[in-house]
DNA sequence: ATTGTGATTGTTCCC
DNA sequence: GGGAACAATCACAAT
């Protein structure tokens, strides 16, 4: 359980989102999100990083994709974004291990390529450091990336490789 | 026109 | 180790 609302994220209930953006709460956009959420876009201080890469869809997010889709499909109605989230978030606690399992494992799979990207990244970081002294520093902490797993070209992106193993978690 | 926001959870990074 | 910020999406609003 992890406490459940103890994050306070809903703060208010979800209300706002089934129905059109019509709250005039809308007024105070950015002002009150610093107060629970911490502001997510960029401030003035916009440090530029062309290269950095963008954190691969956890394995949420690629469950997230696929629901947004049906919710949508059955829900034409409902164009909130937070709806859908939360309705995800629901489901999604209502998998089991086994039905996360693919979409885990394809979170794993983004996880390998971001290491790589983080790699360059640092790697191009490192050069454009203001120090040039600094040459490379043993390569920061990068994650580690098997190279056996890692595919550079033969796997497309449908691999099939159910040998994983089964773990068939019935849960009572 | 553009950017920001709302909401979900997971992950990842920096110190 | 922990905290903090950020990942996508959609439609609208405000600047």
């Amino acid at each position: 359980m992890k406490g459940g609302k103890g994050k306070g994220a809903l703060r208010k209930e979800t209300r706002s989102a089934l129905k059109p953006v019509e709250d005039p709460k809308m007024g105070k956009r950015k002002a009150a999100l610093k107060d629970d959420k911490k502001k997510v876009t960029k401030d003035k201080k916009a440090k530029k990083d062309p290269n950095k890469p963008k954190r691969p869809p956890s394995a949420f997010f690629v469950f997230l994709e696929e629901f947004r889709k049906t919710f949508k499909k059955e829900n034409p109605n409902v164009k909130a974004v937070s709806a859908v989230g939360k309705a995800g978030g629901e489901k999604w606690k209502s998998l089991s291990a086994a039905e996360k399992a693919p979409y885990e494992a394809k979170a794993a799979k983004r996880k390998a390529e971001y290491g790589k990207l983080m790699n360059a990244y640092n790697n191009k970081q490192a050069e454009s450091s203001d120090d040039e002294d600094e040459e490379e520093k043993e390569e920061r902490s990068k994650p580690e990336v098997h190279d056996e797993d890692v595919e550079d070209s033969g796997q497309g992106e449908e691999e099939d490789d159910e040998d994983e193993e089964d773990e068939d978690e019935e849960d009572d």
